[in-house]
DNA sequence: CTGGACCTTCCAGTGCAGGGGAAGGTCAAA
DNA sequence: TTTGACCTTCCCCTGCACTGGAAGGTCCAG
């Protein structure tokens, strides 16, 4: 099959399987005669797996690794266990840090609940900040 | 006070400074008889005004929209107020993607509690994603 | 044989907030 | 006078995951 028909089962687009060739997570597609890509089927699933790494927040960077492990024919899933152990932490420090900055805006909010402008100097620019 | 100076006062590079005269959140400096930026001492309330725009998480452009109200000769405090409830939203929606991220992630763990690479067929690289 | 849909490569840009480093000018102290 | 710290402008680079577009080749229907 050809890019454009790959990309469309796959619910991509042909510029980012070229890109994603070009970064290493499709192995270089067989040629036709004129110079076209062309694909087997089962290529389908290997972009699907890409997908559901980019759906747990992984990086194209860590699926290549992961795909690279599968390649070079062991088993990847202690790797990616421990990436998405990784992940899981750096989610709760990101909740963690959103929370901290959703509480230090809405104090700012309450500390000027009656914006008065008169009593914002210009050299602080803005009371409310 | 010249540039150097004037970062240390504000905690922050020369070569940021300029980044910022660049983007129009600082007013081109004066300048002495050989070209260096020649500063007024309350640069540094201007500069430590940038600095708590983005605390709250604004982004540069939306500091220097506030800082060009303020320059017009109004109080921005209204303006300031529409950003930070634009954030507060932001940030709710963006704690709620992350949660839903973790639960997916978690699940996927939990449905290989126990990692065995032989039931991780080729096809499909992992069986844990 | 022509038009249009597809394909190829390559270069460049997006947004965000700066950082690195070259080439050259200035200033104060030793 | 010379060193070394500072300053100037300039352009390119970073990370991330693409996206746009130009210039040209291929394939198939009408």
């Amino acid at each position: 099959m050809r890019i454009g028909e790959l990309a469309e089962a796959a619910g991509t687009t042909a510029k980012t399987l070229r890109f994603y060739e070009d970064q290493g997570l499709l192995p270089p597609a067989e040629r036709t005669p004129s110079g076209y890509r062309d694909y087997a089927p089962d290529a389908v699933a290997r972009i699907d797996f890409v997908h559901r790494g980019q759906a747990a927040g992984l990086t194209l960077a860590q699926i290549r690794q992961i795909l690279a492990i599968r390649d070079g024919g062991r088993a990847p899933c202690e790797h990616v266990r421990d990436l998405l152990d990784a992940r899981l932490a750096e989610i709760e420090q990101q909740i963690a840090q959103l929370t901290a900055l959703h509480g230090t805006i809405a104090k700012l909010k309450r500390g000027a609940a009656q914006p008065d402008p008169d009593t914002c100097s210009p050299d602080q620019v803005c009371r409310y900040l």
